[in-house]
DNA sequence: TCTATTAAATACCGATCGGTATTAAAATAG
DNA sequence: CTATTTTAATACCGATCGGTATTTAATAGA
């Protein structure tokens, strides 16, 4: 099929290599010539690849959030279990996810709405838009709570996405800092308690 | 006094005008020559009044939060009034700053917290340290207030102060992405739900 | 006024930055 | 075997990086 020089690294592979770096170090923390060693694809491959340095970032943020984001957001949303049970899941999830050692601690998008605050406007629109899409989660799961009875009829569903969307950031920031479990579990069970029942 | 030609920057200004810059664009963000330039002190003044980069961002980073978190962390961990009072009127303070529009967006500690996960260590060390002390004196707050017979004999105060110390990283966060005034009440109104009466 | 002292100002260092032009290598199609 | 295509690999670009050596200006004491 393809007719010339074979390529020696799979762009989605120097993708996710990309992520990873990104995420561990940053947008300026982060250099083309880094990413070209730790991807094995040379830097004019790079470019060929993904375009510059921000376009880069940008694919490399949306991967983030295709992979490890957007399935936790999605079962958070539609699963059918016990409010409290899928809550807390989703949740633990996260915490996991800000603390695995397999990966660069906290969250990648997290990351990015403090880094990119003050960058290139596209790459702080693309970590709020992240960021509403969790908030987005949320507030569909309270909303289809509500309406199984599982919260009262008075909850104000946006203020309990506004405040879980916050405890994630607060899990996100605990993970990157090196919090124990132990205190990453107070926050989320005194979070917990915050669902009100029927 | 002083026998040389006279400053023409002071040192003090200088360092205030350096936090504010990390504080804004971060470590890596910001280079020397920007602060020389929004200092008005060159380079090599800065250097000796402050040593390398990193002893300067550690300096800027003491200065944030001698001026801006101890009071706060002061008034909290001894303000008398009943305990729900001074727990809203620090969130509510932190809140201010954090979108305060005179000042950089958010939490500078907080921004460090994830800027510097990966950095040299003594500024991880130092980030972590400050985060520390608010944990300490919401600890402190909640054990007067156990005291006092504020809070329930079996309160469990350690757990408190990791959630409120989770809520203050969740509005840094939101301050710094622009999070509306109404989303970050919805936080603080709901964590306050989580103080236990007697 | 002369000297010592302090700091500003400029110029400069090698290294690295983001980004690209150029060349060499490896495959397929004829 | 040759020509073409696709990629790798290297070298290079001007600009900027963190950091410093050197020179010049401005004061106080003698």
């Amino acid at each position: 099929m393809g007719r010339g020089r074979p390529r020696k690294t799979d762009p989605d592979s120097a993708l996710e290599t990309s992520m990873k770096l990104f995420w561990e170090k940053g947008f300026d923390g982060t250099s083309m010539n880094d990413l070209a060693a730790a991807t094995g694809m040379a830097k004019p491959g790079l470019y060929a690849n993904f375009g510059d340095k921000e376009a880069l970032y940008s694919k490399a943020l949306t991967h983030y959030f295709d992979e490890l984001g957007s399935p936790l957001l999605d079962e958070l949303a539609r699963s059918p279990g016990p409010l409290a049970v899928v809550i807390r899941r989703f949740l633990d999830a996260v915490t996991a996810s800000a603390r695995d050692k397999t990966n660069p601690s906290g969250c990648f998008v997290v990351n990015s709405l403090i880094d990119c605050a003050d960058r290139p406007a596209p790459l702080e629109d693309l970590a709020r838009a992240f960021d509403a899409k969790r908030y987005a989660a949320f507030l569909d799961r309270f909303r289809l709570a509500k309406r199984q009875g599982e919260l009262p009829a008075d909850a104000d569903v946006g203020a309990l996405a506004d405040f879980f969307g916050g405890q994630v950031l607060a899990l996100a920031v605990m993970g990157r800092a090196g919090a124990d479990r132990k205190s990453i579990d107070h926050v989320i069970d005194m979070a917990m308690t915050v669902i009100p029942t029927d």
